[in-house]
DNA sequence: GTTTTTGTATCAAATACTTGACACATTGAT
DNA sequence: ATCAATGTGTCAAGTATTTGATACAAAAAC
């Protein structure tokens, strides 16, 4: 299995980036647990008919994003959500129920997704040092 | 005043869709209410120092989700949330509630901002037909 | 009916992005 | 020490996107 993964070129959004969304959705959900190895570049590439490079960028953004982490030889592992300064882990869940109650919300008052998602942008940037 | 929109050419994300979202999330959250009329595009462009079709385009997608329409001569107008078809209007508070909620949590769970995006993409599209 | 204001359409140029092939670096295994 | 497997870096080619100028269309005002 490509860890469930896949690609459709016909997506205005090119593949590296829809490779990035699904890993960044799969693993702060929990699907991806925090040490659980990603395919190889080489392996998850053939999978899905691209070139190599394409999933290694996917891989370097989220790395970068602080969710994998790569050893040399060993492969990418998933690394758990920032240990939370005070409390305990596992405050995912909170969120993840956050984001359903969010997304019936939205749809019970007939929000288009894409609209949704410009709203979460928007006060995202509104509520930088409240 | 451009309505408060401001652009940033060093953003990777374009001018014109850097107008669109900031005006989605006005006219969501209300700040923009139904009835509003836009600035013209050739108002907004000088004002932002761009050309008219990119401000045009950005009102052209606004109007394809059904936020604003276009009179010819009348200029642009705010089109309210689609009336909901049971509830009555205004449920709109309730989404806006639920997205501070949700950022609160997020925040508080560590999450980086770009992180909670993509998780609440991957929702949004899991939840299709539940 | 003419004019003026507004959005729309077109289109070419410039720009930016994405991809894929190849070579390189690192690291664990043998 | 050598090898093999894995991620990284480079870079040129192709592709797609974005922009801005100009001309067009519609509709309200006069």
């Amino acid at each position: 299995m490509t860890a469930g993964i896949t690609i459709d070129l016909a997506d205005p959004v090119p593949p590296y980036e829809q490779i990035r969304r699904q890993l960044s959705s799969l693993i702060t959900v929990g699907v991806l647990a925090p040490g659980s190895r990603l395919p190889t570049v080489r392996s998850l590439a053939a999978d899905l008919g691209i070139a190599a490079g394409t999933v290694a960028r996917a891989y370097k953004e989220l790395e970068q994003s602080g969710l994998i982490e790569s050893r040399r030889r060993n492969g990418t592992v998933v690394v758990g959500p920032p240990a939370v300064p005070n409390g305990q882990a596992g405050a995912d869940a909170a969120v993840i129920a956050a984001v359903d109650r969010l997304i019936r919300t939205a749809r019970a008052a007939g929000l288009r997704d894409d609209t949704l998602i410009d709203l979460v942008r928007g006060r995202l940037t509104s509520k930088l040092e409240p």
